[in-house]
Formats: C-alpha cells, structure tokens, sequence
DNA sequence: TTTTAGATTGAGACCGGTCTCAATAATGGA
DNA sequence: TCCATTATTGAGACCGGTCTCAATCTAAAA
C-alpha cells in the first residue's frame, strides 16, 4: 500500500494535465508559474500534479529558456583548502540566487581546464568562475567571454580579459612581509611556489603564469632590490607541485652552504612542508630560521612556533566573484569590474631578527 | 579580421547541415557520430562545422536521450577537509567516466538536504551520491532510490535503504582507541562530536543520526562497558558543531573537578579547537591530557606534540562511491554493495597513561 | 440590454538534439 | 545483365517544457 509504482517513465505536465481534464498549455501556466489562470484551475491542476507526484523537468525548460540555471566553477584543485573555502563561498552565493555549481578541477593543467570549459559550454551553463591555470593562455576563457557567456576570475586576473574579476592584494601583501624579513636583517631570503618553469627554474617574473604569484614575486624581488639586494631572482624557487618535490627543494635548500635564514611559502601547502622539514634537520623556529606562509591555515596557529602567515579572504573571493556573476546573470551591463581584497598579516611568531 | 562576429545565437546542426548541403538528420549523424555516414559526408559535415564553430548542446542532447551525463553529490561541508578531499575522490572517477558532477552543501540540514534532492531531481542527475545528514531521516532518498535513480551513499549508511554505501570501519576504530586508553590507565574518557540532539546532551546512542558518529559512539561505549567503567554516557558531549561551540564544551570540560584525562574528537576540526584550548589552559598533551581524533588532518603531524589519529581513507571513500555508482549507471545490477574501508591508528604523541 | 475591455483557456509551434522508417544508391552473386 | 543485399540519406516524429496567438468567457461600462 505504501509502495507507490516503481514509475520509470515520469510524469509530464501533459500527465497532469489530463488528470485535470485540462489543456497542457493551462497545466503548464500553473506548474511552471507563469501567464494567468483562474483560482479554480489553479486548485485543480495542483491536486492532480500533487497524485500524480509530478516533478518539473529542468532540462526540458532549459531547452526552451536557454537558461540552464548552473554557474560553472573551474578550480585548480579542490582538495586544497584556499579552493574548498573559496568554492564555499561561491556554492552559498549561488544557491541563495537560485543557480546550481557545476565543479570541474583543472589541476593546474592548462589542456585539462580547456576541456573543462568546453565541456560547461557544451552543458550551456548560465555562467562561469574560473581560476585560470596560466595567464598567458586565457584564448579559451576569452573565446567563451567573447560569445556572450557571463565569466568571472578568481584569485588570477588577466590584463588581456576584460572581464570581472577578484584577487587579493598579493603584491602588497609580499611586499609587506619581506620589507619586515629585509629590517630583520635578513639577506638569504628564500620564496618557494608550486607554479612551474619549462626548466623548473627561475629566470624572471614573466616566466610565472599564475597572476596572483607572479605579483607576490614581483612584490618580493621589488623590495630586495629597493633594499639593494642583488640577484635574489636566484632564490625564487619553482615546481613544488606535490609534497615530495616541495620536500626535495626545502632540502636542499637547507642543505646548502648559503642556506637561506628566511622562507615564504607561496601556500599553505608549501608552508606544512618547510615546517615539517625544518625539523628533521633539527634546525628551530624562529631562531635559525623565519617562515612566513600565505594562506591562514588551520594548522599554522597550532604548531610550536605558530606560524605568521598572510591572511586572504579566500571565502570573500569566491563570494565576491560569485556575486558578480549573478549580477550579470541578472541583467547587469556595465564595464568589468576588478576587485582587490585586502589581506592582512597575521603575526605569531615564526619570524624574527636574522641570525648572526 | 580575428574578431568573429560575435555570435549571440548558437548555431545548431541544422545550420551545420544547410551549409554542409546534407540533410539535418545527416548532419546529426556525423556529429552526433552514431549511425551510418559516407566519408565524403563525413568530411563535409566536419568541414562546415568547423567553419561556422558549432558546439553541441548537451541540454538538448539530454532532451531526447534522457541522461544528463551528470550526477549530484550532496555533502555537509565541502569546506571541511573531509569532504573535499572525498569530493576530490569522487570527480577524479565522475570525470573519467565522463561525468560532471553538480556539488551541493547542505550543511547537515535534514531540510535543505531535501532541498538539495528535488534540485539534483529536477536537473534530472543520472546518479546521486550523499552523506545522509541524518539516518533517521531518509525518505526523501529512498524515494529517489525506488524511482530507479541510481544512489550511492558515502561515508554513512542506513540499515533500511537497500543501496550501495561505502564507510570506513568506524566502530572498529573507536574501539582500538578506546582500549588503548583504557589498558593505560584512563577513566575519565570524553568523546566529543559534532553530531547534536534536540536537548544537546547525550543519552543513548540512538539519539546520534549519523550513521559512521553513531557507531563510533557505540564502539566506545562498548569497550567501556567491557572495561567495567559505568555511565560512560555521561562523558559522550554532542553540539560541537561550530569552533565556538566546541570551545564552550571543551573550556567547560577542562574547568570541571572531573577533568577528563582523555579526549576522542570526533573529527579533525573539532580536535584542532580542542588542542588551542588545552594550551590555553597551560595543560599539557599528552603529560595531563590525552588526545585522539578522528580523520588524519595535515595539521596533526605539526604540532608539538603530533596528535594520534584514526587515518581514514578519504579519498577512496569518494573514489569508491563514485565507482560503485558508475558502475551501475553502466547498467551493472545486483544486490547493493556495502563497502567497508579499513582505518588504521597513526600513532603518533599525544597519547600517554593517565596522570596519577 | 448591448458593447467591450480584460481574463481564461486551448492549439500548436518551437528549442536542438536523437532516432525510426522508408526511399534511394551502391555492391555482389548468380 | 538482373535481382537481392547492404550502405546512405532524408523526412519527420519526439523529448517535456515555454510561449504566442487566437478563441471563448466574464463582467464592467454605456
């Protein structure tokens, strides 16, 4: 009794429409909520679509709205904590405006975040927040821009992209924190990212695709050479991809005879690296060595030292940028906006005066 | 020259097809490539598509085919590490199936994980994967369930919905931990969740609706009891549900005449807020307090001293979901699969015996 | 009471694909 | 060379909604 027919084939406004001993166009005028209907029939057909259990087909009306009521979000990796709070902050945004978050990982390959895009294209979502994997190629995301589709950049932007788009202030923010390592006395100042070089080196800032590191790096080589420090092109380090390359560079690093007395980590991920390894060479915090780490991870107000690290709004970024995109979903015109949150640093104590 | 003219309206096989001088149908045959098609035609066809830069449109496609190529996951948190590092589990698979996957938060809300349900329902998902907010509450999926969509459940189960579900061996867990505390020489053992009950405090184990806490609990109480320690229940604290709650229990836990000598944090989140108020409190771990929690966060290795945790497989916890449910999509019928992954103890140092 | 603007309702086209079925062309065996 | 098969192709229905337009109805205005 309880068990309804399992129906395979569901129901359709014609369904109910013929239960009501009505037309489909006066069914649908009620079940879709549009055009004007008497309160009588209005009575009538929800009874019917209430036995029937009738649930609306959103494809079929996408089919002739053209809306598909889906924003698209491309991250690089939502494992990461920055993307899984930033995407947070997106997904609250977009149902509150009534859309659903289709989630792609490019994983920082570029060819991967192309075939995402086209495959949200294809899937004709309303519109998209992506995370550019590399500013140079950005042909794909303009083309799509280009054909009308509604697309915001988060925490990268583009010169060349004249669309919404929301970072952090990470060239200010760099800046900050080395001109204090520089008044620490701190000369060998290491900077350690994940973005890669076809040589897994490091010749000039042109060379990083990632818009938001190459300002934080620009911001950093900027304040040395004002402090007259030569060639500290040589202490950016690329290519900590995984845990284990990041392990492998650190190492080195502290290997070395010129061992650096100062680490920023780019993220939070390369941050829990350094500090595991700086351990196992016995080496202590801040006293051989100062860290500074972007992104105010959980972890880094926990560990012996705390870790000072500059704090993003990573859930207003993608609150922010999701919020520019329903804007625009909704009808708003208007020039490209180019938004730059502030950070902050957040001082605890893994940094301190140079050793002598 | 390079600018194309912005092409507000898509173009669709029927243009294809007039350019291409081949009828719509055999337009559609080549693109959509099904069928039977001349090469000659085949070239053709190709040619006017990329010419005019035709994309297909997977809304329409759906349409007539009745998949989406889309299925729905429904998570608490896709904020908490948990999660995405599941949900990392679960695209990877989707993805090289071919799948896109829609992403929704319910906050572990029965209602909006409803909600959640009639969306991913009416954007008709070819499959759906869940964390059941409550498992008491699960009509709403066995509703989905019995209307033939295929439903895998991740991370917790439910005795009366006959699906395929995949949890770690959470009471196992719990009671290897416990013991261990036990045969140390602990009495005064709390267990803190973030699981709530409608008067926020804790009487039996039934009152707990998540399935993987639940059992948890039980395993807990069970070696307890073995261990001749009585009203154990007492110690279990639910409602941890916000940092600041958790703090208020805690700080309230470590004032009382009845300090607990050990606690077991129901996550990672909740251990992490545990740890910042026991050093507030200049206790220290493991001399005064011991600590266990569950999932093996990246923080946990950094502290001093590293906490012990039950590793859970996470990720192939979503990779698994994701693979039985694939599976089915492929037509693969069958009884339900209940899959069982091991944890495993990473002991590391914030276990000791208890404190005379 | 007749006229008429406005409210309701029904028919049917349409969105952009897929797919069935019949018609036509090409290939092979007797 | 003729007929049976098989390969290609075109027409048009269909999926489940939305929406336009004309027809019918209702009630207020004259």
């Amino acid at each position: 009794m309880d068990q309804s027919p399992p129906r395979n084939t569901s129901v359709t406004v014609a369904d109910v429409a013929h239960k009501a001993g009505v037309s489909k166009a006066t069914a649908a005028r009620v079940l879709g909520g549009y055009g004007t209907v008497s309160d009588r029939v209005r009575e009538v057909v929800t009874a019917a679509a209430r036995a029937l259990d009738y649930r609306p087909n959103e494809i079929a009306r996408s089919m002739t709205t053209g809306r598909s009521g889906t924003i698209g979000v491309v991250v690089g990796d939502i494992e990461n904590p920055f993307f899984s709070l930033a995407v947070r902050g997106i997904t609250d945004v977009a149902r509150q405006a009534g859309f659903t978050v289709i989630l792609i990982n490019s994983g920082e390959d570029v060819a991967a975040e192309k075939a995402a895009i086209r495959t949200l294209l294809a899937k004709r979502v309303d519109g998209l927040i992506v995370s550019p994997a590399k500013e140079s190629e950005v042909e794909h995301l303009r083309e799509a821009s280009r054909s009308g589709l509604p697309l915001a950049l988060l925490d990268r932007g583009s010169d060349t992209l004249d669309v919404d788009t929301v970072i952090a202030d990470d060239r200010h923010a760099a800046e900050g924190i080395t001109r204090r390592l520089v008044a620490l006395g701190h000369r060998r100042i290491a900077y350690l990212t994940a973005c890669d070089t076809p040589d897994h080196r490091f010749h000039t800032a042109d060379d990083i695709n990632t818009g938001s590191v190459r300002r934080r790096i620009e911001g950093f080589l900027g304040v040395c050479r004002e402090a007259g420090l030569a060639e500290m092109e040589d202490w950016v380090h690329v290519g900590a991809v995984t845990s284990e390359h990041t392990r492998r560079i650190v190492t080195a690093m502290l290997q070395s005879a010129q061992r650096p007395t100062a680490i920023i980590a780019s993220d939070s991920v390369i941050g829990l690296e350094v500090f595991k390894v700086h351990r196992e060479f016995g080496l202590s915090i801040p006293e051989d060595l100062s860290l500074v780490s972007f992104h105010d991870a959980d972890w880094t107000s926990v560990t012996t030292p705390p870790v000072t690290v500059v704090r993003q709004p990573v859930y207003g970024l993608g609150e922010t940028a999701a919020k520019l995109l329903v804007a625009r979903l909704n009808g708003n015109g208007g020039e490209a906006n180019r938004i730059v949150l502030r950070t902050e640093v957040v001082d605890r104590a893994s940094v301190a005066d140079a050793p002598a």
